[in-house]
DNA sequence: GTGAAAGCGCTAACAC
DNA sequence: GTGTTAGCGCTTTCAC
C-alpha cells in the first residue's frame, strides 16, 4: 500500500526536532552543543535531555557547509598496501582523532594521475588539508591545491637542507644514509653493495649520498663500490641482491636505502649460500616494524616515523587554521619542520667483516 | 592596510559563480554537471567552457546535504598497522573509487568504546556506510547504526552457515582450518601443536573447529594436541611456539590460525634449533604478503581477500541503495554473501614428518 | 530547454 | 539568555 514514503519519526533528528522536543530554538540547541552562548542552566539542562532522549547526532557535512571547513584530512599514498604506510597512517589516524578529524586514504598506485584526481575532488572541499607520502605526485598540483585553499605538507621529506617549496616535514636521510654505512665500515667492511630504492623524483638520492659520504670520510672510493637500482619492495631487494652477490661475489656487505629491499637482501643471499652476517652484513634504513622481526633481526637506521606524522598533522592543521589571513600561501617561504635525526639500531643481520 | 578581508575571486568558485560566468542559472549548470535535465546543446558548451574557465569543482559536503547521501565509507579495523588489513584496505579502497566515494579508515584499537565513538559520529552522516572487521565492535551498537541509516556490512565472517544476523561476506575459515591441518596430517604429522589467535569473539574458533575435523577425519584424538592461545602477531605466535616446543619437544608440526603467529612460530623455531620444515612444518592461514616472503616462505591456506573486499563493497552498495525501502533494515533476514573456498598453498615451511 | 524558489541541517550575526 | 534570520553550496520540483 503506498502510504507517504517518508515514515514520520524513523529518519534522523536534526537540530530542529531536538529544539521542538525541548521547547527552545535550534539556535539555542546549537549554542549548548559548542558551548558557544550564553545559555541558562535549566534550559541546558533541558536540551542536554532532548539530545539524549531522541539520540541527536550532528550531520557532519552540514556543518562542515555552514562552516566552511571540511571535516577530513586525505593522506596521499602510494599504496597502502606498503608495510611502511600503514605505520604511518596509524600515526596520523590517532593524532587527528584527538582533533575531531578523520582520516581518508588516498591510494595513488604511484599513478600522478590518480593522484591528480584525488587532490582535484577533495582538496578544499571534503578534505581541510592534504598529508603527502612519496606518492609521486606532482609538485604543481600539490601547489593548486594550496591555491584552492586545502594546505599540503609532504612527510619525510628526505633533505632537511633543501626546501621543496612546499611546506614539509623533513627527516635527515643523508644522516641516516651516512649512519648505516659508517656501521659497515666500523665493522671492517671494505666491499660493499648498494641497493637504492624509487629512483623517481630523487628519493632516496639523499640516503646515498650519505653512504657517499660516510666512504668518503673512512677514505674508501665510494665509486668503486658497486650501485644496483631497485624497486622498493622485498622482491625488488632480492633480485637486485643477487644480482650484485653472482657479479661481485668478494663484497662482504651489502648496503640498501630502505628496509623492504634489505630484507629481501637477506633473503636472497641466504638462498645463495651467504651467512648472514657471518659472511655477508646487511643494512637498511627506516626501521619498520618487520625489520625487528625477521630472521636474522635487521640492523637499520631508525627514523622517528610517529614523530613525522605528528608533526606532519601539527603543521597541516596550523597552515589550515592561517589559511586566507595575511592574504596568502603562496608567497611566503615554505615552512619545513625537522623531525629528530635519525639513529642506528644493531641488531643480528651485521657483524665484523671476515674476509 | 586592512582592506576588505574577502578578496574578489580567490575563493572557490560556486555554481551560481559558474552560472553568472555562462549567463545561466545555477539549476542549469547543475543539470549539465548531472547530465540530468534537459540542457540544449549550445548551452550546454558554454557552461563546460565556464567550469574549465574558473576551474569549479563540486563542494562534496553541499552536494551531501542536498542530495541526503554522504559521500564516504567507514572502515573499521582493530589497527591499520597489522599487516593484513593495508591489504583489504586496499582493496575497498580500489572499489570505491570507481564510484566516488572515499575511504576513511578507523582503528579501533581493538576497544568497543572507540569504535562506538566512530559509528556515531560517521554512521549516516559523512559515512554512507560501514565495513567492519574484526575490530571487537560491539554487535548491538553495529545493528543500532543500521537503524541510524548506515548499513553495515561484517566482512570476512569466519562462519558461513552462521548468521551473525548482521549482513556479511563470509568466508569459510573451517574449511581453511581443515585444509590446513588435513596437508600437515597427510604429511604424517601426527603429534602437531595448535596456535589458536583471538579469542575474543571467538574468532579464530571456526578455524581451530576445522583442525578438530581434519583430526577427528584421520582417525586422531585432536584432545591430544596442545593447544596454546595466542594474541594475533608475531610475537605472539614467537611465545607460544616457544612454550609449545619446550613443553612438548616432540611435536612434529605447528598449525596456526593465522599467519602473523605461523611466521613467529618459525622464528621460535629457528631460535629453539629447529630445522623448519625438516624437524618441524609449520602451517598458516590466510596468506598475506609476508607468508610468500619469510625463509623458508610459508605453507599457508589462501583466503580470497580481494574477493571479499570487492564483495563488501558491493554489499554495502546494495543495501545502502535499498536503505528505506520496503521499511526498512531490522526485520528481514541479513544477507550473507559467501565468498570463494579458501585453497592450500604449499610452500617451503611444511614437509613429511620424520620423527 | 531554462529559470525561480524551496530546502537539505547547521552556524553565526544580531535583535530582543 | 533566547529567538530571528540569513546564509553555506548544491539539488530538485515545478512553472514558464
Amino acid at each position: 500500500m503506498p502510504t507517504t514514503p517518508t515514515s514520520t519519526h524513523s529518519s534522523a533528528p536534526t537540530l530542529a526536532e531536538v529544539a521542538r522536543h525541548a521547547g527552545v530554538t535550534s539556535a539555542t540547541v546549537s549554542n549548548v552543543l559548542r558551548s558557544r552562548g550564553r545559555v541558562g542552566e535549566v534550559t541546558r539542562q533541558r536540551v542536554l535531555e532532548a539530545i539524549a532522549a531522541l539520540g541527536y547526532r550532528p550531520h557532519l557535512p552540514a556543518r562542515a557547509l555552514a562552516e566552511g571547513r571540511a571535516p577530513t584530512i586525505a593522506l596521499m599514498v602510494a599504496s597502502i598496501a606498503n608495510p611502511f604506510y600503514p605505520e604511518f597512517a596509524l600515526a596520523v589516524e590517532n593524532a587527528l582523532r584527538r582533533s575531531g578529524q578523520f582520516l581518508i586514504i588516498c591510494n595513488t598506485d604511484g599513478d600522478p594521475h590518480t593522484g591528480r584526481a584525488y587532490l582535484e575532488q577533495l582538496a578544499g572541499t571534503l578534505s581541510a588539508g592534504v598529508l603527502v607520502m612519496n606518492a609521486n605526485l606532482d609538485f604543481d598540483d600539490l601547489r593548486l591545491s594550496e591555491l584552492r585553499g586545502a594546505p599540503v605538507v609532504l612527510c619525510m621529506w628526505e633533505k632537511p637542507l633543501e626546501s621543496p617549496g612546499l611546506p614539509c616535514v623533513a627527516v635527515d636521510f643523508h644522516l641516516a644514509g651516512e649512519l648505516a654505512a659508517r656501521h659497515l665500515i666500523e665493522l671492517g667492511h671494505r666491499r660493499i653493495g648498494a641497493i637504492v630504492g624509487s629512483k623517481a623524483y630523487g628519493i632516496h638520492a639523499a640516503r646515498y649520498d650519505g653512504f657517499v659520504t660516510a666512504m668518503e670520510a673512512a677514505g674508501l672510493d665510494p665509486a668503486a663500490a658497486p650501485v644496483i637500482h631497485a624497486s622498493d619492495t622485498t622482491q625488488g631487494g632480492y633480485a637486485a641482491a643477487r644480482e650484485l652477490l653472482s657479479r661481485h661475489p668478494d663484497l662482504t656487505a651489502l648496503f640498501a636505502t630502505n628496509d623492504l629491499p634489505a630484507l629481501g637482501a637477506m633473503q636472497a643471499a641466504a638462498d645463495l649460500g651467504f651467512d648472514v652476517p657471518r659472511q655477508l652484513s646487511v643494512v637498511g634504513i627506516t626501521d619498520i616494524h618487520l625489520a625487528s622481526e625477521s630472521r636474522p633481526a635487521l640492523t637499520t637506521v631508525a627514523v622517528p616515523t610517529v614523530e613525522a606524522a605528528e608533526l606532519g598533522v601539527a603543521l597541516l592543521r596550523e597552515l589550515i587554521a592561517g589559511t586566507g589571513k595575511s592574504g596568502g600561501q603562496g608567497e611566503r617561504e615554505a615552512k619545513v619542520c625537522v623531525a629528530s635525526p635519525p639513529h642506528l639500531v644493531v641488531r643480528a643481520s651485521t657483524a665484523p667483516a671476515s674476509r
